[in-house]
DNA sequence: GGAATATATGGCACGAACTGCCACATGGCA
DNA sequence: TGCCATGTGGCAGTTCGTGCCATATATTCC
């Protein structure tokens, strides 16, 4: 069980200068404002050329959404540890509540990712990026529940069941974020609470508009 | 019941303007692409000045997105037509259905809004922006719910709620409307069916989840 | 009708986000 | 040590978007 240690010197420096970019770049983020704080600014705090900033990440977003990209792949690796024949939304429920549960055994790493979240949530300039993230997300979701599926080839219809609980669950986890991000506190506590009071509002409200 | 023809000439003038700069921009989006058209090309194309063009619309995904604000302004009013006692998804759902026959009593007019979603969905770098209208819109439509609702103060739980409904939904319309520009189907009427389909499957979906 | 005023437009300079290209430096490997 | 792959920097150039000021066009008041 070695870690694998063949990690090169190369890509030891990558990898370094890469958090380094990250750690400056949500610095200035926090200290002034997403928009005001340029490339070049963020390249002069990292010790790289603003050419090489670019080729670390595509663009400026990139570098303030890699935590939200993080806390998506733990998400990801925990629905894939979920049994293969639970239904969706329970699956992704529990999928998330691991995912952060995971990210705060002591309940501070969690809130290291959700310290990123309110300057995210304040950037409009963001919101456009953040919600691309979400879409590709929800496919990759979604991708899980037709592959675990029995059938062989995607039916139109298991893909859209598959879209739409994976689309359904975002939206519900997103209006918890918002409304926590507009809330004054910044307990992760409170945010875990508010995605579980959503997620189970969710089941609620669907039954009630199916009745009437 | 005079039409308001105090629209002054300054106004006419205007209006003609923009539609004309919107008309070409969809032209040329059409013909090239959504990234590789420029505004310098639209507003040559409009007749006016780059700097004109921004005065117009802020940014250039503005004038893209035109057609589908107008959609969502359709359905917006066509929400506030629905009797406020009715549960929020219904609500919804009877909306979508109205703003889209209002606009195709004949199924040509739907047509003229579908023919810009394509290209719409096949420019990745409208994606951001196509996400931040529904996000905006998903707020009008949950302050929907909440103002009519009985209570008068705004509880956190109720805005949780509608929140969620709207949410929901435009999560539930937008895999319709993604799973039709990915189909090979250009029919409007394959539109509304899919859009049918995601919207009751979301009650199915949400039970089953419910019972396991 | 004509002067005073408001508003729309155009042109210019400028900042910031990216990109392509080429020269150079640094790490990996025989 | 020397060769090759790859990471880095600099620079020019494109595009989006904004502030500023001069000018043209509409509106209003006399």
């Amino acid at each position: 069980m070695s870690e694998q240690q063949a990690e090169s010197l190369r890509e030891r420096k990558k990898r370094r200068t890469r958090q380094s970019i990250i750690d400056v770049a949500h610095a200035l983020f926090h200290d002034n404002d997403y928009d005001t704080t340029t490339v070049e600014a963020i390249a002069a705090g990292a010790e790289v050329s603003v050419r090489t900033f670019f080729r670390y990440f595509a663009n400026k977003e990139e570098v303030a959404l890699a935590p939200l990209d993080e806390m998506g792949e733990l998400t990801l690796a925990a629905l894939r540890r979920r049994p293969a024949d639970e239904p969706p939304l329970t699956a992704l429920r529990a999928a998330v509540l691991d995912a952060w549960t995971i990210m705060s055994p002591d309940g501070e790493s969690l809130r290291h990712y959700t310290d990123h979240l309110l300057p995210i949530g304040k950037a409009s300039a963001l919101a456009g990026a953040v919600q691309n993230r979400v879409v590709a997300l929800g496919d990759r979701f979604a991708l899980e529940f037709v592959e675990g599926d029995d059938a062989g080839g995607p039916q139109p219809r298991t893909d859209l069941h598959a879209s739409l609980a994976a689309f359904a669950f975002l939206a519900a986890v997103q209006v918890a974020v918002r409304a926590w991000c507009a809330s004054d506190s910044n307990d992760p506590a409170d945010l875990v609470a508010t995605a579980l009071t959503c997620l189970d509002s969710l089941v609620v409200e669907r039954n009630s508009a199916h009745r009437a």
